[in-house]
RNA sequence: GUCCCCAUCGUCUAGCUAGGUCCAGGACGCCAGGUUUUCAUCCUGGUAACAGGGGUUCAAAUCCCCUUGGGGAUACCA
């Protein structure tokens, strides 16, 4: 039994475009099932297709592996005793066996032109029947064949399929009878001498060792030819596991128009990578009945392939989106700005440096959109304000503003009375000290000193500062607050409006306040 | 069309292998409350499913058959 040998799978992709999220769910099961196994997940780049493979997509394909955290045993990249790892440097291997299994009339040169092949299966169809080659030439006279070979005539190799039935015992679908007579005699050269998938594929799996071939549904024909070759060539074929498909919301196949389907677009809009191993992870199996939030170890502690799901499921956007949100939750302040920081570069609202230099007030900003954010990208427009001002008030925070008589007053009241208070000074004169020793948001601060035993304000502070003055002006604190983050941030939302007073500085809030003061006396 | 596979809340799933503990559990979403200066988070509660029909059995979400529905495959693509 091929159990007894050591586990050795592999993900093959061909490099024709970016990579699917099929695919990598693909990849990640194959890499889950070989730390389960304590077996080997080695990457294999099937690029037969030489018309539509690119080094850009293979780089894609490497880089999106990289950033789930899969890492492979064996690869292009590394040095192996099974390599080369790309299907087109294996060639030398084809062609012997090849010739081989027509010498012993498992396979056969085919004459016919793929015009008269196609005119072929136009035909049975019509009649009735399963569209499928019609095997004319696997009726040829072996030396009329050799001869018409040698004088250079163009042909296929095709594979002559056996009569009668197989059972293939997949690990996922169980036992699936298939009547042979259902397969076509499949291509395994072009007429260019170039190798097709099935052949290749094979007999890389063979050569490589692989045990389980774990892959999705569609290639479940290709199981049956595939088994049919090893056979052919006189040995034990792998196990397989086919995998269902992922589908979009109207539980037909994914496509582009129902949701992205490229994982560098995932990447790109900032979505946790860990998120997202997580997420797929689950779509098609269970951890257990409570539980849906997990570590890649703890899933590798119990994944089997036998509990893989054998239906199809939708990708729900809506529940990897709330997944995400849960792992940049828990994150530390110190992984959110550094996963946060490209954006905020790409987005030219800072630099790198910047960042560095500031690194604690940078962290305090972050730190207060945490709870608001469920992607990294969904971050910097929240948080430009801040860096580089607002250009209008929303018309929430305009009607805010407007709302009642007297709110220039209102505001001016408040400006003075933040005048007494010991606010932290704005940006660029901002004290590091002001953000490491007070670190925002404020609801998750569990303990808040006396006012004045530490040389810093802390927003709990200037929220009874501001408690006082809606008092002894007898108004709620609410046609304080609402005009008030209005004035400082042009928006009705945001995080506690006191965290936002210290994060903004004195400087500043003083200067949006005067803003609002003015634009409201027009 | 033909062949293969599948079928539990709208969605992801637990339960099905060894039928009773399931008038079916969890999660997302949605709805309603609570916390709150807004948004978000958080907490509480609610909504909602064994596709249909036949069997087998004392007993079926769990086993069998049929129907229906869905998916996949039918390339000199992978």
């Amino acid at each position: 039994m091929s159990d007894s040998k050591p586990v050795r799978v592999r993900f093959a992709p061909s490099p024709t475009g970016p990579l699917h999220i099929g695919g990598a769910r693909t990849a990640l099961y194959n890499w889950l099932f070989a730390q389960t196994q304590g077996g080997t997940f080695l990457l294999r780049v099937d690029d037969t297709d030489h018309a539509r493979s690119s080094e850009e997509s293979l780089n894609n394909i490497l880089d999106g592996m990289r950033w789930l955290v899969m890492d492979w045993d064996e690869g292009p990249d590394k040095g192996c005793d099974f390599g080369p790892y790309f299907q087109m440097q294996r060639m030398g291997g084809y062609k012997p066996r090849l010739e081989k299994l027509v010498a012993e009339g498992r396979a056969y040169p085919c004459f016919c032109t793929p015009e008269q092949v196609q005119e072929g299966r136009e035909r049975q169809e019509k009649e009735g029947g399963r569209p499928m080659y019609d095997r004319r030439c696997r009726s040829l006279e072996a030396a009329e064949a050799k001869s018409r070979v040698e004088e250079g005539e163009a042909h296929t190799i095709r594979f002559a399929m056996p009569e009668g039935k197989i059972v293939i015992d997949d690990l996922i679908k169980g036992s699936v009878e298939v009547d042979l007579a259902e397969i076509d005699d499949w291509v395994m050269m072009r007429a260019d001498g170039t190798p097709l998938y099935n052949l290749c594929s094979t007999l890389d799996d063979l050569d490589m060792e692989i045990t389980h071939i774990i892959r999705g549904e569609e290639h479940f024909v290709n199981g049956v030819k595939q088994v049919l070759l090893f056979q052919a060539l006189g040995h034990e074929p792998p196990r397989f596991a086919h995998l269902p498909l992922i589908l979009g919301k109207n539980g037909k196949k994914l496509s582009k128009r129902m949701a992205q389907t490229n994982l560098p677009d995932y990447r790109d809009q900032g979505y946790p990578p860990k998120a997202i191993v997580n997420f797929f992870t689950l779509l098609g199996w269970g951890f257990d009945a409570e539980r849906e939030i997990f570590t890649m170890e703890e899933a590798i502690e119990r994944f089997s392939l036998d509990k893989v799901q054998k239906s199809g499921s939708i990708l729900d956007d809506e529940k990897m989106s709330w997944m995400c949100g849960v792992y940049i939750r828990n994150e530390s302040r110190a992984e959110l700005l550094g996963h946060v920081t490209p954006f905020l570069v790409a987005e030219g609202l800072c630099t790198e440096e910047e960042v560095a230099q500031h690194r604690a007030w940078f962290e305090n900003l972050v730190a207060c959109y945490q709870e608001r954010v469920r992607t990294y990208g969904e971050l910097p427009p929240k948080v430009v304000h801040y860096l580089r001002g607002f250009e209008d008030y929303e018309p929430k925070a305009w009607k805010n503003l407007n709302k009642k008589e007297g709110t220039a007053e209102l505001l001016e009241a408040y400006k003075e009375s933040l005048a007494a208070l010991a606010l932290p000074p704005s940006r660029p004169d901002r004290l590091d000290e002001a953000d490491t020793t007070v670190l925002l948001p404020t609801d998750k601060v569990e303990e808040v000193p006396a006012e004045g035993s530490t040389p810093f304000l802390y927003p709990k502070h200037i929220e009874n500062a501001a408690h006082a003055l809606a008092k002894s002006r007898e108004i709620g604190f609410g046609q304080l607050v609402h005009p008030i983050r209005a004035a400082l941030t042009g928006s009705a939302m945001g995080p506690s409006l006191f965290d936002v007073v210290y994060l903004l500085g004195r400087e500043e809030c003083e200067r949006r306040l005067d803003r609002a003061i003015a634009a409201l006396s027009k």
